[in-house]
DNA sequence: CATGGTGTTCGATCCTTGTCGTACAGTATG
DNA sequence: CATACTGTACGACAAGGATCGAACACCATG
C-alpha cells in the first residue's frame, strides 16, 4: 500500500478556481515568479525541481515564490524523494483566467 | 489661431508600444486602477472626469492612480476647462499587450 | 475681482512584501 | 550513523508604494 510521505501531505494547494483575480495579479505581477512559470512553460511537466531554477535570488526567497505561485494556483508541485518536483496549471488557470498567461508568460519582456 | 493652455501642455503621454509588461503588470495589479478602467471601459470616451469616479480614496490618491495609468498607457487624458476628462486607450493597449485587458478588467471581481 | 470647483504637487506616514541568514526537517548515500 | 543535498520556517531588514492633508494652480461664474 502506497502512503503519502508525512512532508507531501503539508502540501496544500488551492484551485485555480478559487483564486480571486487581485491574487493571481498579484502572483504574476513578480519578474522572479514570471521567469519561474516562463521555465515551467517551456519543458515537460514534472521535470523541474525548485533547485533547477536559474534564479537571481537566493533559495530561501525561491522557497518563498514557489509558495505564493502555488497558493495563487498557479503550480502544482509533488515531492520526489528529496526534491519537489513542478508542474504549470495551464489548463485550470486558462479556464478561470483565459488569456492571462498567455498575456504574461508567453512573452519576451 | 489655436494654442494649448499651458497646463495641458504639461500632459505627458506614453504610448502602449512602450510601456514594458512589468509597467502594465504594476499598473494592473491596483483594485483602485483596475476600478478606474473599468467604469472607463463601459461609458463612452471623453464623458468621465476625473471627479466623477466613485472611489474608496481621496483625491490626491486617485490624482496619482490616473498619472500611473497615463504612464502605463493605459489612459489618455485631455482637459476641457477645469476638467480633465479620460479615456482608455483600448485598440492600441490591445495591439500591444492581446487579452491582458480582457483577462483583469472585463470581470467581475 | 472674489468665490467655488477641479485637479496636481509635495512631504510625511504606514504597510506590504521581497530579500536574506540561520536554523531546521526530510532524503539519499557512503 | 555521518555527511551532503534539497527545500521550508522563522525572524529581521529595507525598499517601494498606497495613502492622506495641506498648499497651490487653473478655470468658471457671479
Amino acid at each position: 500500500m502506497v502512503v503519502e510521505s508525512a512532508r507531501a501531505r503539508t502540501l496544500s494547494h488551492v484551485e485555480p478556481a478559487e483564486v480571486p483575480l487581485q491574487v493571481a495579479l498579484d502572483a504574476l505581477a513578480d519578474p522572479v515568479r514570471r521567469s519561474i512559470l516562463r521555465d515551467l512553460a517551456t519543458h515537460d511537466e514534472w521535470t523541474r525541481a525548485c533547485g533547477t531554477f536559474d534564479l537571481p535570488v537566493k533559495k530561501a526567497t525561491a522557497s518563498h515564490h514557489f509558495a505564493v505561485l502555488r497558493s495563487a494556483g498557479l503550480i502544482e508541485q509533488r515531492d520526489e524523494g528529496a526534491r519537489r518536483l513542478n508542474r504549470l496549471r495551464r489548463p485550470e488557470f486558462d479556464k478561470s483566467f483565459p488569456g492571462l498567461l498567455a498575456a504574461t508568460v508567453d512573452r519576451e519582456d
